[in-house]
DNA sequence: AATTCTATTTGGAATAGTTCCAATTCCTAC
DNA sequence: GTAGGAATTGGAACTATTCCAAATAGAATT
């Protein structure tokens, strides 16, 4: 059994626990995006999934891809008014956007700095959800 | 002398600076974002505009936001993929997006805690950008 | 003051990412 | 096997934004 087959047992068990059925196509776009881990746009995904599956249709791939947001499993990181992204790290994080490249890394975020953010917001104010990211460089030290 | 013209002043003086023109279209967006500073979109401040000046093209609001922002005298606000909005508050400082509403608010953050996520970046990374943004909620406590 | 030169504005067309829609296909339950 | 609902599909529609080429305005130079 490989890490894609626990992945996709996850997927089915999400997608039926939230009445969803475990189709082939939303299948095919969790482990496009599982696959590499880039931060795929959904042109990206569409072009991963399409090896595997010719004759899916880009509806559906935006179709799989809310679906799956929906059921948490994977996340939406948008740069800007950038074409949107999809990101498959579950645990609290932040993102790194690299002017130079257009590559997108993940930050770790302890969960007691994502207290110390929520404790900026006055009494009252309630966060479902807390985005943080940066945009710049990366200088290459030598070593 | 009144605040807008203070303001305007500081503009011509940027523009100026940038070997810009001191337009008055750019004069009356840049108040149109003063005016009422709850983040408005590009249509709200074309509305807004089109009061003082009905003649005035989308294309130039559009162009003048840039302008403006690339001054440094407004900053862009985004939401996931919804319509740019625009912010004259040049203070470090997030945002809060009611999901009720659609409101957002500004929330002050801390030059300090700024310094506490710039140093959650790996070595040799450099923010030009840092964007700390919360979607949720606000609860009306009686009192 | 006229001329030149460049910046800016303008309206409309074009673009890009995404959403919508109606028709078909696929599962699931009976 | 059939019925009913869910999901997929292709294409049209939408929307925010950008692009473009022509017109205008302003500053600098003569």
């Amino acid at each position: 059994m490989n890490s894609s087959t626990v992945n996709c047992e996850a997927l089915a068990k999400r997608l039926t626990q939230s009445g969803l059925r475990p189709t082939v196509q939303r299948e095919v776009v969790y482990k496009a995006i599982l696959e590499k881990r880039n931060h795929p746009s959904t042109d990206e995904i569409f072009a991963r999934v399409r090896e595997q599956m010719p004759t899916i249709s880009l509806a559906t791939v935006y179709n799989c891809l809310e679906t799956l947001v929906q059921c948490g499993l994977i996340k939406q990181v948008n740069f800007e008014r950038a074409p949107t992204r999809y990101c498959p790290n579950l645990y609290e994080h932040a993102h790194f956007h690299d002017d130079a490249t257009g590559e997108v890394h993940d930050i770790a975020v302890p969960a007691e700095m994502m207290d110390r953010l929520r404790a900026l917001l006055p009494p009252g104010y309630k966060a479902a959800n807390i985005e943080l990211s940066f945009r710049g460089g990366v200088m290459h030290t030598r070593n």
